[in-house]
DNA sequence: GCAGATAGTTGACTTAAGTCAGATAAAATA
DNA sequence: TATTTTATCTGACTTAAGTCAACTATCTGC
């Protein structure tokens, strides 16, 4: 194989321009190019200051006078976080908005010629964009509650799903409902639906609700795969299990299938342990932990 | 699936600020990005100037500027093109190719660090990087005439063994030798080996080598996984039957086995038809094509 | 040999980007 | 309550980057 550093050089030259291509398409509103890329971050139900400037990689300053000069244009609207009177929110205004969707726009236009470029290898270059994103920014996964209806939760419910359907067990699309049917089992105070975020992709879920008195059953543990190995289903069982534990249950089961020898594996690693069968059809195993 | 262009725009995010940070690295040395960023695309044997700038895109006057900073530094040399009075070109000095191995050496730790990064998942890193690159730079491809001891011939001949290797056909390794025995029939006046470049990464070869009187052989057409899809292989195809032409061969034959559906297609509509067999083994159909 | 094209240099300028210290106000902690 | 920490803002500044036009020295084709 040729020198994978000389790889990763090319790759950095040639996304550097096709990316500066990509972001000279937002200039000619009469804004310069960090104005432009704030804008876009900006929600219009509000986003922390802080969060900007985390994203952006900003100097203080130079944040704040970014978003002084979006202020007097009228595209955004300053408040302070009630929560924190320290804390600022940025949020657009109407006309930020309209900004907002044309900029929305040039983007896609730009975008989709980058796609249909690829053509026949388009989910082939959405993967490795996914990758890359995911493997840059993979100490920054953030585990977050979640409604099980939410739209990212159905991805990863369906994401999940399309797994079963390919282990071939003789489950069929019309026993996977979606969205779920007792979603509320999976919301506070019954339960709880976890994703693991990384930026704005979701890249893992874990889910609880409960079973018996006392005993909730850890469901629909995913991890994509462009996001595997570092851990991050480790991460979701116990964010899920410290859920269990402030819920007030007092043990945990799951069941499963032993065609899936990893997650068992990491399952007996965190202590969870066989127990009696408790459902059937595609699960061939069954664990429980105490809390 | 979830909108593929927010996908592309996390990748565009989350690239931008990680190859900043590739960047900046080359900070710290006292001169700015832009100079250094120069600095290494000059050749210790010499650079046309015009080339640079295309290379960077940049301003005849930047340029010209910048090339002024690293000469007042010692670093660069500019001499005239003997050939054009009008034509400069750029040469390292002595110090100048210590500043470039410095250089060289802070991008390789930058570098290594990413790929550490990835873990397990490092070929399939760098898999996703030469996918993105090679789409982005499909209009670009160039195929140029190689010497096949060179090591990019060695790189596209292993890979090409590769994938006979995994056909299973009973061959084994030792019957695939690298540098090829006959390399010299590869070379003209006798024969020709030819490299498809993406930048400087070789992603598809062919070569051809005399069989008969005035009748070649065309052998190993090899395209790299992540560059199919484009017509690449037809481009080899017509590239070297002119190749062979201008050498004064009147006809070709090719060996192929009917495992490779597609290719076989290709040469189908490229005017090849089946002839009797010349050769044995692997192959299990035989083609050839007036010139 | 001459007109026009080409390659590069230089000066004068604008704009974007980044840096840093000091100020303010709210929150967290002792 | 006093002190420290945190989040943001502001002003003064430096540096990098990009633009434009005028100029010189060659080369190319008629």
């Amino acid at each position: 194989m040729l020198d994978a550093i000389a790889r990763l050089r090319r790759f950095n030259r040639v996304v550097t321009r096709e990316i500066g291509a990509l972001d000279t398409s937002y200039l000619g509103r009469g804004r310069p190019l960090s104005a432009a890329r704030l804008l876009q971050l900006v929600k219009a139900t509000g986003t922390d200051v802080a969060d900007l400037r985390n994203r952006l990689d900003l100097d203080t300053g130079q944040l704040s006078r970014l978003l002084r000069s979006l202020e007097t244009e009228g595209l955004v609207r300053l408040e302070t976080d009630p929560a924190d009177g320290r804390r600022r929110i940025a949020m657009l205004t109407p006309e930020g908005q309209a900004e907002w969707q044309i900029y929305d726009q040039l983007g896609h236009a730009k975008a989709r010629a980058v796609f249909d470029r690829a053509g026949s290898r388009q989910h082939a270059l959405i993967a490795a964009m996914d990758l890359i994103a995911t493997v840059m920014l993979q100490d920054q996964v953030e585990i977050r509650d979640a409604d099980p209806d939410d739209p990212a939760s159905l991805h990863c419910l369906s994401a999940y799903f399309q797994i079963l359907l390919k282990m071939n067990h003789g489950i069929t699309p019309d026993m996977l409902p979606l969205p779920l049917p007792d979603a509320d089992n999976y919301r506070p105070p019954h339960g709880a639906f976890l994703i693991a975020w990384s930026d704005d992709l979701p890249i893992g879920c874990v889910s609880l609700h409960p079973l018996e008195s006392g005993i909730a059953e850890v469901k629909r543990l995913w991890v994509d795969p462009v996001a595997r190995g570092q851990g991050l289903a480790r991460r979701l069982m116990r964010a899920i299990e410290s859920r269990a534990r402030d819920i007030g249950f007092t043990g945990l089961k799951l069941d499963s299938n032993t065609d899936l020898a990893a997650a068992i594996a990491l399952y007996r690693a965190d202590g969870w342990a066989e127990t009696a069968p408790y459902t059937s059809f595609p699960a061939n195993i069954w664990m429980a932990k105490r809390l």
